[in-house]
RNA sequence: GCGCUCGUAGCUCAGUUGGAUAGAGCAACGGACUUCUAAUCCGUAGGUCGUAAGUUCGAAUCUUACCGGGCGCACCA
């Protein structure tokens, strides 16, 4: 990780010069004519050093730039307080064979998603916390980070006894009860002999599989109720004293853990709240050895965070009240228009359109890409006409040509490996494809700290975008043979580089198209 | 009414702990295929970063108030 390596070696020989600062930061400069990296670390000493940010980077710079640790490897200059960094060509090739050590974790993961009930068909809500999730977990995977994803099934409860009241209705040719399903699939349902729920579960299954999602763990909530794990945890509060009963009901005071009133445990005809189970299965969680958790939420559900959040910390130790420990993405619904016109996706309208559908008309890479584009705080509207008819304009083709282009060279051209590099002066659309490669490590790094899956989308496309540039200006077959062993070491590497960020992404890597 | 969230180019969206002249794609316009794949590249045009204050060397980013959209406010799940 080029970024974390220069930042400690900068905070390391400042201190030896007399400058302790207890963090350097680089950040990336917009303007790629200062450098390559950059620190606005001169503008917090103007005050202490009662001197210009640019006579204190001066200062700073004069300390650093002839330092034998930098020889050969990076640039100094000083801009309007900045100092400014770039790094030399031969740092790059270096670089470029250097194997990454992300540092390690401690925490074990337990990352839940999607967790549909098995009422009803996917939709492309589901879609995109299933695509959020799954490249968040191959994110974590990927730096290092131990996790395990979870897929939560609803298979208890007032919604279940209804949704099998439906079908039996509907096998009984009789009206469907007012609060039951109405979808199409429930007489889809009513048709098999399979048990209904699980008939669904298989389904959410495949459709998961297509976008090439598979869960490590399959948690039935059912197991809950079987175990005693929820009335032990009731007991558990209760010894606590943290319950009291009022109007029949026993409430849990969740409002001193930052919830904003107290919830319902036991409601007062005797049943358990959803809340009550959850708390259960959250406490579970932990109990099973894990001491962070992700949850990605869909934002209809987002009201719902403060008081599990509170349920654990109550349980398990405040803590959890962190976002460190207990992180929750919550997820914006996607509109799903079809030609300006909205359309449905209440279960219970049979007027909907499935996770499924959209996949087999649009592909699961554009699924997957599109749902993963975006922040997961941005509402999507997302025109299936639109997407269908413009399939060949999006972003993921012209990644993936990226990687094709690529790969047709290598088959018309085989590369020399063993010859010390003649050549390795780069010019600039060269050094852009290759900084870019060797950057990677700290760009998934930061969106795994961040867990902001959309970056490595985008991480990716400007990869496209400098291999397309590459493509198009650098030659390689009719190359001289110095250049030609040069480049075909960098499109090496890029093609390599491109196809690990598409793994992370679930989007395949095409050697033709 | 209260809470969460979003508001950036015509459209869809990036913008990293507050940094240098606000960034892409699509759409529009003008160029580049006798070449390793033109699903590409180059150029032009497009902006009161919802509005108004505040914080400071410096704000799209932080604070407050308002405007507008979405979603929640159950002894449903």
């Amino acid at each position: 990780m080029i970024k974390k390596t220069l930042e400690k070696k900068l905070q390391k020989i400042w201190a030896e010069c007399g400058f302790p600062f207890p963090t350097i930061s680089l950040e990336l400069p917009k303007n790629t004519l200062y450098g390559d990296y950059a620190t606005n670390i001169a503008f917090s000493l103007t005050k202490d050093w009662r001197m210009s940010p640019q006579h204190a980077a001066e200062k700073l710079c004069d300390a650093i730039s002839t330092h034998p640790e930098f020889a050969n490897s990076v640039v100094f200059n000083v801009q309007n307080g900045f100092i400014n960094l770039r790094l030399s060509d031969a740092f790059l090739w270096e670089q470029k064979n250097q194997a990454t050590a992300f540092p390690e974790t401690t925490d074990s993961t337990l990352l839940e998603y999607v967790s549909a009930n098995p009422t009803g068909p996917l939709h492309i809500g589901h879609g995109r916390w299933a695509v959020l999730g799954s490249t968040l977990f191959n994110l974590l995977s990927y730096v290092g980070m131990p996790v395990k994803s979870e897929f939560y099934i609803n298979d208890a409860g007032n919604q279940i006894v209804k949704f099998y009241n439906s079908v039996d209705a509907a096998r009984k040719k009789e009206p469907i009860p007012e609060d039951g399903y109405h979808g199409a699939y429930i007489h889809d349902l009513a048709a098999s002999a399979k048990d209904p729920l699980q008939a669904n579960l298989d389904h959410h299954k495949e459709t998961l599989f297509k976008l090439g999602i598979t869960f490590d763990i399959w948690f039935s909530e059912k197991t809950l109720h079987d175990s005693g794990e929820v009335v032990s945890t009731i007991e558990q509060l209760k010894k606590a004293g943290m319950t009291y009963e009022k109007e029949g009901a026993l409430w849990f005071s969740t409002v001193q853990f930052g919830d904003d009133k107290d919830r319902v445990l036991i409601k007062a005809d005797g049943a358990l709240t959803y809340f009550a189970v959850d708390i259960a299965y959250h406490q579970e969680k932990i109990k099973r050895g894990f001491s962070r958790l992700i949850n990605i939420w869909g934002a209809d559900h987002h009201g719902y965070v403060n008081r599990v959040r509170a349920g654990v910390a109550a349980l398990c130790g405040k803590h959890f009240l962190s976002e460190a420990h207990f992180h929750f993405i919550i997820g914006q619904l996607v509109s799903l228009m079809r030609g300006g016109e909205p359309v449905r996706m209440s279960k219970r309208t049979g007027d909907m359109i499935t996770l499924d559908e959209v996949i087999d008309e649009i592909g699961s890479d554009a699924t997957r890409f599109f749902l993963v584009n975006k922040g997961p705080d941005t509402h999507i509207e997302f025109d299936l006409e639109l997407a269908k008819t413009k399939s060949a304009e999006n972003p993921v083709y012209y990644i993936q040509y990226a990687h094709a282009r690529l790969s047709g060279i290598l088959k018309k051209i085989t590369q020399k490996t063993d010859a010390p590099l003649a050549n390795w002066e780069l010019n600039p659309t060269e050094r852009q494809l290759l900084l870019h490669c060797v950057q990677m490590p700290d760009v998934l790094w930061e969106a795994a700290q961040h867990l902001v899956p959309h970056r490595v989308a985008h991480y990716a496309f400007q990869m496209a975008r400098y291999i397309h540039l590459f493509y198009e200006t650098c030659p390689i077959a009719q190359a001289d043979p110095k250049d030609q062993e040069k480049r075909l070491l960098i499109l090496v590497t890029a093609q390599k580089t491109l196809a690990e960020a598409l793994t992370i992404l679930g989007i395949s890597a095409p050697t033709e198209m």
